[in-house]
DNA sequence: CGAATTTCTGAGTGCTCACTAAGTTAATCG
DNA sequence: CGATTAACTTAGTGAGCACTCAGAAATTCG
């Protein structure tokens, strides 16, 4: 049915300012310091002046590049949405053969954004609740969006399970991968993309009774 | 080994004031709108006006019970250091026979506490880094101790797992739980108990390379 | 090089918020 | 009931913060 949830807003992308000669342009300094600093103490925890000391400016600085502090939060978090829609268009783009492989590329598509992207990403989840209401709404309807086409997939594969089932084991799954982007792990990216792509599958593809001794 | 984690604090425990006539004391209303509050919107986006409001009094009334409104923090990740503490210790007493009944024990454990305070456990982690260095330290170690014991409750059951696998394996698994505390489900209790419970033992005892189609 | 424009700085400004102080209400108890 | 104490309120206070502004560097470009 529906392809993918739009993109919130049509971003200006990281790169609307003049790239300096080579290297990062300072604008993206600023962003990456930024990015950092709210996964590591949260947005309301840091400062501008924090931003911009991380960056080599004064904090003001910013103010050049972004027009607030809720502004660079919420291009942190259209980055975030925009990565995980993109890593999700090209999963379903693969036209898979088994209704397991279909759940197995969505899986992996959010495992690599996770890693690739864990700043973006954990900014995406966890600070999502700072940006003000405007601001917020479209973000959590596509959210909505993404964790149904989650939950289609998964009941393609389990149709004995109840939606709220179905539901509450996305959340878990997606959750599980959010521990990969807060803390450093000490497995190299290979190992990492494929244990959590193993242990989320193994997750969702569980029985519902336990079934040990 | 060692047999638990100390307390970081011999905690007053949440009644140290005089109980009033039956119902909830004021302190404890105070303590259980602040813990709603952290949990939804973050301990720096809650005001003591909110909580305050939340409560019934003014927001200058909460000095009347806690010291500080980092106390009230620390208090509230104490009482969820204190109660993940109860859990696993009741947990560890229970002698079960294989090493997968003892691995599934812990999970059991941590579900409850996740299910029956899903506010206390949602500061206990999500807002842990927002108490001073010095109030900080001594839940950090616990934490440690912890998720040593989960390691090794894992490892027993699976000997093939590093040391680096195992950490890994056990964050997501921990953190899977954490959706279940965030968003309120639709199932109930007894349902959620054992769902949670059967999917994280399915991501633990998960083989580490794929084995699907 | 010189002018135009962008980037950056440091000194503000006003607001919010944690916390204090002083006085008032409510509860406890002899 | 009257006195003592705890609980609460209203009105501050000071600090920190996001954000503004005017000018200084730096960069771009004719």
């Amino acid at each position: 049915m529906s392809a993918m949830p739009p993109h919130p807003q049509t971003a200006p992308s990281i790169e609307p300012t003049s790239v300096r000669r080579g290297r990062p342009s300072r604008r993206a300094q600023i962003f990456e310091a930024a990015l950092r600093l709210f996964r590591s103490q949260g947005f309301h925890a840091t400062s501008l002046n924090d931003i911009g000391a991380a960056a080599g400016v004064a904090g003001t600085a910013v103010y050049a590049h972004f027009s607030t502090k809720q502004d660079l939060l919420a291009e942190a978090i259209r980055e975030g949405a925009r990565r995980i829609s993109d890593g999700v268009e090209r999963a379903l783009a693969e036209e898979p053969a088994t209704a397991a492989e279909a759940l197995e590329a969505l899986v992996r598509a959010y495992v690599r954004v996770v890693l690739d992207d864990a700043d973006t990403y954990a900014c995406y989840v966890l600070e999502l609740r700072n940006l003000g209401e405007d601001v917020r709404a479209p973000f959590v309807r596509s959210e909505r969006t993404l964790r149904l086409l989650w939950r289609r997939r998964l009941q393609a594969v389990r149709p004995e399970l109840s939606e709220d089932h179905a539901q509450t084991m996305v959340q878990m799954a997606i959750f599980a991968l959010v521990a990969l982007c807060l803390h450093r792990q000490r497995l190299n990216r290979e190992e990492l993309e494929m244990m959590a792509v193993t242990q989320v599958m193994a997750t969702l593809e569980a029985p519902l009774s336990l079934s040990n001794a």
